[in-house]
RNA sequence: GCGUCGGUGGCGGAGUGGUCAAUCGCACUAGACUGUAAAUCUGGCGCCUUCGGGCUUCGUAGGUUCGAAUCCUACCCGGCGCACCA
């Protein structure tokens, strides 16, 4: 029936139906893409990457549940690495006169993106290309025609762009690049979905004119939502305010559990792949009186479960009630060894946990550092090591051992 | 190119010759309260200190002055306006 090395593409209807609402913004064209997603046809799904920034949070990991959804039914993931824009280097950054981030930083950006990216994809199946592979190639003539597709007005009509043309903010005329270059992405792999969050809506849709322009049918392009991070703004690398794929188990832990009640529903639905009927009952429960911290323990758990497996994801939780909830040591403590007439104080600062002494003495007459063996606050700047468990502050802790 | 305004701590933004390590807001951080929440309140938030004080910071480099973030000169960077222009 099916030729040899044709793959099978599932057109089960409710999952079609899930993997064009959970965690959808806005999807262009929606009845075309429906249209699609049945021929049984597969289809190419594209994402773009930037190798600048080695960390993918759980912000984005949204997008990448949304491909191992497309991935489950059979279609072809391909991952676009923007290597030509690192390349070609930020003229506004002193520091990269020669331009680059080199090749080699890329590759081993990009290296650990795929890795993280394998949490949740079937890497193997999927495609990756460098967009430098045809940018690279592109001429003066060539982009002449593509720059011709859009009007100005169409940039400087952008919600960003014009905030800070109206602010007096610098803006190079190299960003207006970027739509284009991500637009002829699509065009170079032949996309037939593009992905990307609500803010990368203007540069998906480039590719939808950009196709045009190369007689190819425009892909449909599916927005996915953006979610607040620790601090409830937008979350953000540059904010700092990020739950990352590579935290390790008990960070992760804990700042879910550090996350505003608000979003637990929210968080549910979008990073994690928790079924709407359970998610659904959740919500109830907390309207009923639950005390939301046990469903975010739910979520964390949840959460740590898809990057580091069930089982330390268990440990994290024991460990998060042993720590917070009733304010003990975590269990990976750092440990050192220390010859007797050391001062405290200088342990704390080689192992880096105050980075000044000035910090260390505030620290002290804030009442920040203890020794929880003894259970006693430590209040001299100056004394001299003990043996013993200290805890400074919230979450740093020391275990010291005297020779 | 000409003119003009501007460059201050992680960010925003005061300050325009001394009392400025620099008002304030955000972020951060500690404590109280809690569910390590959130909200709120209180404190801290350049570095060193024998806690008296010392040292280094306000685009960069010089200069004026007893004394500069504040005045002068040059340079670098940005905004705006004008000019130039396909």
């Amino acid at each position: 029936m099916f030729s040899f090395g044709k793959p099978t593409v599932s057109i089960d209807e409710s999952h079609i139906e899930s993997l064009l609402s959970r965690g959808v913004e806005e999807v262009i064209d929606g009845t075309n893409l429906k249209k699609k997603l049945k021929s049984g046809k597969q289809l190419r799904i594209k994402l773009g990457i930037d190798p600048t920034s080695p960390n993918i949070h759980i912000g984005r990991s949204i997008p990448l549940l949304k491909l191992k959804d497309f991935q489950d039914l059979g279609h072809k993931i391909v991952f676009i690495i923007g290597d030509f824009t690192g390349i070609i280097g930020d003229t506004s950054d002193k520091e990269s006169e020669r331009p680059m981030l080199s090749q080699d930083k890329v590759k081993e950006n990009m290296q650990g993106y795929i890795k993280q990216a394998g949490k949740i994809l079937d890497i193997k199946k999927c495609e990756i290309h460098y967009n430098s592979e045809w940018l690279k190639k592109i001429s003066y003539d060539e982009l002449g025609k593509q720059a011709d597709a859009f009007s100005l007005s169409d940039f400087v009509s952008r919600e960003n762009i014009k905030k800070r043309l109206d602010t007096g903010k610098r803006v190079s005329l190299r960003e207006l690049l970027y739509p284009l270059m991500q637009g002829y992405d699509s065009v170079a792999i032949k996309s037939d979905v593009e992905i990307g969050g609500t803010d990368q809506k203007f540069n998906l849709l480039a590719g939808r004119e950009l196709q045009r322009l190369y007689k190819q049918e425009p892909q449909d392009v599916m927005t996915n939502p953006l979610i607040e991070g620790l601090d409830g703004r937008k979350m953000s690398s540059s904010w700092g305010n990020t739950i990352n794929l590579l935290d390790d188990a008990n960070d992760m832990f804990g700042k879910v559990m550090s996350l505003d009640d608000s979003l637990i529903i929210k968080y549910f639905d979008l990073t994690t792949r928790v079924s709407l009927e359970i998610i659904e009952d959740y919500k109830k429960q907390i309207e009923a009186g639950e005390n939301p911290k046990n469903i975010k323990l739910k979520l964390a758990h949840e959460i740590v479960k898809i990057y580091h497996g069930e089982k330390l994801a268990d440990a994290a939780e024991k460990n998060f009630d042993k720590t917070f909830s009733k304010g003990g040591a975590p269990e990976d403590i750092v440990e050192v060894s220390v010859a007797s007439d050391s001062n405290l104080v200088d342990v704390v600062m080689v192992q880096q946990i105050v980075i000044s002494k000035s910090e260390w003495r505030r620290l002290i007459e804030e009442g920040a550092v203890n020794n929880i063996d003894l259970e006693e606050k430590i209040t001299d700047p100056n004394v001299k090591v003990s043996s013993g468990t200290f805890k400074i502050g919230k979450r740093r802790f020391i275990k010291i051992k005297v020779l």
